[in-house]
DNA sequence: TGACAATGTGACCACATGATCATATAATAA
DNA sequence: TTATTATATGATCATGTGGTCACATTGTCA
């Protein structure tokens, strides 16, 4: 956690150094983004710096928590609502939520994309006091509440599931890439949507023509 | 390209520097790894190094496509085989055959994993001289062929069901950390083939309760 | 043997990194 | 005003980076 200092310092000296910290953390991993630059772009001394946080870490973790805690709260009204919609819905709203999230909240979806990317373990764990692996054990929860309802073939094997779904999100990126050459959620919302209903077609259906 | 020197080496000793290399790339991002390391693990001057290769890019860009031409080779025969299939054989044999390969050249496989996760986008490029994107056109190949014979439903969407595709070689990945706590190709190996088949089993089928 | 080319070598360069610390400045209180 | 506390600063440190280069070593042919 950063020192009191930097929680006494003004708003918008606070939120710059947040930002540009944001900024540099979602163009590089870890290792890369540089403290130097992060000064730089918020204008204030290296000493100020470690006068704030206690190392590059300190701030790291403290970023990656704001960015969590944001996501929690965007998704919480989501799950709030869940018991009353079918599984397809509950997956088609918290995708359609995760685009809107991302189309918010760019910076944050920008940080997350680049934590999955993550090679140092240490780094990784350091973020992860619980908070993250949260959505793997959600999508079980949905999956095995679903399978006690008949709503899921019981031959569906949750934990492939689980992941298939987890893996859904950086699918949607690949599509943009693909599509716009870049990750972009502002262009072409309508298609975004119609690419994950495609997805979750796919997943609820299979791809086997049935001859039917 | 190395310069004619490299080749001109000893093999074992150009195999040394090779396999350093290997093992630095496939540890840490491009700019992560480091030119000294290699040289130290490879037990041959920075001077050297440099008589070798132009510079780190060089050296980085022959590893990869030492990779890609070896996955290439170990592919070619299932490719030729592909007609006596039907679509989910075909895929079958495609992941089975990626494990297959993973589990062979555990550091290519790494090699590629990372490469997956680069950012620097003039390091991808300089690696991507359109060799690494036929993966993804060959499934739209696959896709569209099976479309025409009516083995795929017609509303499934092409380009979902590629992306989708591509996706599941990281995601049994990250089935084997969620299981044994990390990428291991040589324990479980029974277990892998079921979870391949879990997840073909999905797209094939879906999971909705047909009820039928 | 001697001459010439091919290789090997590690000190060195400029630069960037994360982090420190003595000092300067500002704010507050007596 | 003075004394005290909180904050701001950038030169400086040790270390690591990719890359260079003058020189030493080796191999080859005459």
């Amino acid at each position: 956690m950063p020192q009191e200092t930097f929680f006494n310092l003004p708003d918008d000296k606070r939120s710059l150094i947040i930002s540009a910290a944001m900024d540099e953390f979602s163009k590089a991993d870890y290792n890369t983004a540089s403290v130097n630059q992060i000064c730089n772009k918020s204008n204030i001394a290296k000493g100020s710096f470690y006068q704030y946080f206690a190392d590059k870490l300190d701030l790291y973790v403290y970023i990656m928590t704001l960015a969590i805690e944001e996501k929690i709260k965007f998704f919480s009204s989501v799950i709030a609502e869940f018991h009353t919609l079918s599984l397809l819905e509950q997956f088609r709203l918290l995708f359609l939520k995760g685009v809107e999230f991302a189309k918010k909240y760019p910076q944050y979806a920008a940080l997350g994309e680049q934590f999955t990317k993550e090679n140092d373990e240490s780094v990784k764990s350091a973020v992860i006091k619980e908070g993250e692996k949260q959505s793997e054990s959600l999508f079980l929860q949905m999956i095995d509440n679903a399978k006690a309802k008949g709503e899921i073939d019981s031959r569906v094997d949750s934990l492939a599931l689980s992941l298939l779904l987890q893996s859904l999100n950086s699918i949607v990126n690949k599509y943009m890439i693909d599509k716009f050459g870049t990750v972009n959620y502002e262009q072409n919302e309508e298609g975004i949507n119609d690419f994950v209903d495609s997805l979750l077609y796919i997943i609820f259906n299979g791809i086997q023509n049935k001859f039917d």
